[in-house]
DNA sequence: CTGGAAAGCGCC
DNA sequence: AAAGGGCGCTTTCCAG
């Protein structure tokens, strides 16, 4: 039982139970309308960070331990945990939830032991807690300027595309509304019924099906116009700013650790992990993410780590090869699979290629394949056959992934995280199609989130040994953003430069490309 | 008034 | 018969 000193007008106890195996670990704020129970690591590492005090010693993470275990339950939460395991309905009595975290830490680190988890739960789960929790503390600032300058002329572009939408429909609707949208559409203006939509439904809006109509008719033109600006400015331009911290005048995330299926982060409130980037709008919108005067941004990302990752375990030849000479994979592809000379690689037969070459990694069939190209389905099949006729080891890895998904009913990444695939066996061949292409992806997506975790932690041990005032902020999936004092900048970005690209001996190597800037979009590469 | 489903779309 | 893996957020719409 620890005790820490209460907070100016407010009374706090924070209480370790020191359970042989586990630490519940608890704050109750005296605040009767905050009663609030911490079970997990990172929320108590966050806490005491806040009370200028450090976390040592917790060891057992139920949250973690139950992710580890199955990873595909949508709450890992100490309620939906203790519910699932011993039935039980917590009632909300904070001596009852210390007690259940206590009982359900033992157990399942028992299981996590059963299950030869306990590796990857000790050298890279567990010790990725500090950093998240130094990572959201950190957050990311925000040109408010920015922002608010684009939300008043976002609001004027969208009234001037929606007036003009009602104007040419002939109508007054709500655009935001597929449903009145579609009926605008297909009913009113007679525009052609997209081939395939749900049985009974509402007919899809989508942006493919507007895109067909927008080649002869300047409304759905405009509706993807004025989507595209009003999504950017609610998702983003005016939901930013309403998150800024009144302490910090910064952008904290939270980073959940236990919510996706294959080992990857994600975030919320906001999500940082979607923050646009393809479009020129949307990249103004990454212009607002700027670094403390005196500082820089530095962001390292590892380039087509999943490819990488089908070539180390497929050990296709080709693949390995093209990866180790350090060659454009889509250009050979390109070559392969259209059976042009490399010489003769134009943009289109590249942009073909990529598109076959990731449809891969996610299991797309020629019905997909030719949707997405525009060509005949006849055509996107020889392309996807003549693929697994010159990439032979990649034939073989996803045959033999399946064969063992098969059998195990799970597969694993690189190091040995588990995620369970139960409808592998299903009759039902749209279901068992959907666990076939989870079974090859996961082990792809889920070894590339294993080895950016891994390299976050050793590049967070290294600022902290190094005494260095750079700060890691980001991470979105295989990029990692740090906030950097300029006088830094070098040693900072070889550092991480290094941790990343040595993080794992693989077959192929990994190449990680690095950019500095005043603001994310400014992060010119090789300064 | 609230909660949840569905549609849609931003990112890797 | 469906048709590309993994997320989170906003909006609409409808049921309770």
């Amino acid at each position: 039982m620890m005790a820490i000193s209460p907070q100016p007008g407010e009374a706090l106890a924070v209480k370790f139970d020191f359970n042989p195996v586990a630490q519940a670990l608890y704050a109750v704020l005296k605040d009767p309308a905050i009663p609030k129970a911490i079970h997990d690591a990172k929320a108590a590492m966050r806490l005491l960070m806040s009370l200028g005090t450090e976390l040592t010693g917790v060891s057992d993470d139920p949250q973690l331990y139950s992710y580890l275990l199955n990873p595909t339950y949508s709450s890992h939460r100490l309620a939906d945990v203790a519910l699932r395991r011993f039935n039980h309905k917590l009632s909300g009595d904070i001596a009852e939830a210390a007690d259940v975290t206590g009982r359900l830490a033992a157990d399942l680190r028992h299981e996590v032991e059963q299950a030869g988890l306990m590796k990857v739960y000790q050298e890279l789960d567990l010790p990725l807690v500090p950093v998240l929790a130094r990572m959201e503390e950190a957050g990311v600032k925000i040109d408010g300027k920015v922002l608010a300058a684009m939300s008043s002329r976002l609001e004027r572009e969208c009234d001037v595309k929606s007036k003009e939408i009602h104007q040419l429909a002939g109508f007054e609707f709500n655009i935001n509304s597929p449903k009145q949208l579609g009926d605008v559409l297909f009913n009113k203006l007679n525009l052609p019924k997209p081939v395939k939509y749900g049985k009974g439904k509402t007919i899809s809006t989508a942006v493919d099906v507007l895109e067909e109509l927008a080649l002869t008719h300047e409304v759905p033109k405009l509706v993807l116009e004025y989507r595209q600006v009003s999504k950017l400015k609610s998702t983003y331009v005016d939901a930013l700013p309403a998150l800024l911290d009144s302490g910090t005048g910064r952008l904290h995330t939270t980073f959940n650790q236990a919510g996706t299926a294959t080992g990857r982060l994600s975030s919320t409130n906001p999500n940082l992990q979607n923050i646009p980037i393809r479009t020129e709008l949307g990249r103004e919108i990454r212009a607002a993410f700027i670094a403390e005067e005196g500082n820089v941004l530095l962001a390292a990302d590892y380039s087509q780590i999943e490819l990488r990752l089908l070539a180390h375990f497929s050990e296709d030849e080709l693949l390995v090869e093209a990866f180790r000479r350090g060659d454009d994979i889509h250009a050979l592809t390109a070559a392969q699979v259209f059976g042009v000379p490399p010489m003769m690689i134009d943009a289109e037969h590249r942009r073909r290629a990529k598109a076959v070459n990731f449809g891969i990694v996610y299991g797309l069939s020629p019905f997909g394949l030719a949707q997405q190209l525009g060509i005949e389905q006849r055509e996107a099949k020889k392309f996807i056959e003549a693929y697994f006729e010159k990439y032979k080891g990649v034939r073989k890895f996803i045959d033999s992934t399946l064969e063992q998904a098969r059998r195990d009913q799970s597969v694993k990444t690189l190091f040995g995280r588990v995620r369970p695939i139960p409808d592998i066996l299903s009759k039902n061949p749209n279901m068992r199609g959907f666990a076939e292409r989870t079974a090859v992806n996961t082990p792809l997506q889920g070894t590339a989130a294993d080895l950016i975790k891994l390299a976050m932690i050793r590049i967070d041990a290294e600022l902290q040994k190094q005494k260095l005032r750079s700060k890691m902020t980001l991470q979105v999936h295989d990029e990692l953003v740090f906030e950097v004092p300029e006088t830094e900048i070098e040693p900072v970005r070889e550092m991480v430069l290094e941790k990343m690209q040595n993080v794992h001996p693989l077959s192929v190597p990994l190449l990680v490309e690095a950019g500095v800037g005043k603001n994310w979009r400014d992060m010119s590469f090789d300064e």
